[in-house]
DNA sequence: TTAATTAATGTTGTCGACAATTTAGGCCTA
DNA sequence: TAGGCCTAAATTGTCGACAACATTAATTAA
């Protein structure tokens, strides 16, 4: 359940790394409520550290936009409303069409045929659970699709930044619903369009694929 | 020269802020070079400040994608290469693009008739001085546009994020050059496309306008 | 009673010192 | 001389304490 989308293995962790990994967990799953102040103090001796590595952490979330600081007040963790998820779909719809463009310019063969082969392990899934597909099996489509955009910056921003406050939309709202198979086939012709290299199709398609995914959210919230 | 973007009014600074700002500067402007390594203790005794702000600054920069930090190593200046350049101009062709697009939909007729009168003034100085535009005019003309796309999380992200990062390439790889006049009919293009509110349109037009910008920069370059 | 001012409390901002890790240099060995 | 090992210096990571600020409670005046 809890795939690991932290940077590759590289260097050593610090306890400032290990403590921004616990609170942005508790954070995307809600068990620090949205909108609710995060005294430094008090996760100080929560987390069995000092206030400065705290501090840290409270810097780093605020880089995700998961949590917002005001100067002498301190932090909150961002309240979810409906306007704030239109305004992250859209900079998905933005972003992640480029992706889906850059994805198709620049990914290799080896890829895309790694990219079929989830495919199909979806459509088992989908077949037989039904329901286990959206969460991990989506995340991880849109994944791939990114890392495939070869631009460092852009996967950075969407990896480290934007997608954090994308699953905790999604966790804390509870999807799920009947999209399963139709995104499927969505993830289907995105692929198609990437195998022919066809860069304004994939583009088109993905942005088609995450408004129509917006708008089944904003009806739950309506 | 120094136009302010910093964030509204608000609240008080705090000498993490000043400092922030003095390093960001002299990154943007070159005065710490870049790629190279920024020392803790340095930079303290340089601007007068204990570490704690100067690391809290340094992880601030990190945001922006102008330094890179490694755990027990430091933080560095980002290098400018054209690999680089170019992933930030998709970045930009990306958001900017949408940006353009929620303008289109979102500005008010005040705002619009604002965007109309900036362009008289521009007109004005082109004829006149011929060089001035670019740097300050272009900026402030694209400035206007992000802010009216209404978004708040996309205006943060190229505002506080991403924006900066242009103006370092721009100021350390010396723009200018024949582009003025183009620019400005393009300018003009995208502000008739806001006004009559086709979106569509105006996302066009300024993904093609960042476009071609990158390409006048990517030449000289090469 | 209410409003404003002031005192008290708690939180964040900043600092200097110590611990852990990396890096540089010298030393020894083959 | 080249290479690796070990020691020493420097840098980053972490900590606890103090200062500055914001919030709350108490007090006083109208």
């Amino acid at each position: 359940m809890t795939l690991n989308y932290t940077k590759p293995i590289e260097q050593a962790i610090t306890s400032s790394d290990k403590t921004l990994l616990s609170i942005r967990y508790a954070i995307v799953e809600g068990d620090i409520a949205s909108g609710s102040k995060l005294s430094e103090t008090e996760l100080s001796t929560k987390y069995g550290v000092s206030r400065a590595v705290i501090r840290e952490s409270i810097n780093r979330l605020e880089t995700c936009h998961l949590v917002e600081r005001k100067a002498n007040v301190g932090a909150r963790v961002v309240s979810l409303t409906p306007d704030g998820l239109i305004e992250l779909y859209q900079i998905r719809e933005s972003l992640e069409g480029m992706a889906a463009r850059l994805a198709a310019k620049n990914m290799t063969s080896e890829e895309i045929a790694e990219l079929n082969q989830l495919l199909e392990t979806h459509a088992e899934k989908v077949k037989q659970e039904g329901s286990y597909y959206q969460e991990a099996g989506d995340v991880d489509f849109h994944y791939r699709i990114i890392l495939g955009c070869k631009n460092k910056q852009l996967i950075s921003l969407l990896v480290d930044g934007i997608y954090h406050l994308v699953r905790m939309y999604r966790v804390q709202l509870g999807m799920s619903g009947p999209r399963i198979t139709t995104a499927f086939d969505e993830h289907k012709s995105i692929v198609r369009a990437i195998e022919n290299k066809d860069e304004e199709l994939a583009e088109m398609l993905m942005r088609r694929h995450i408004t129509y995914s917006k708008n089944n959210i904003a009806n739950k919230l309506a």
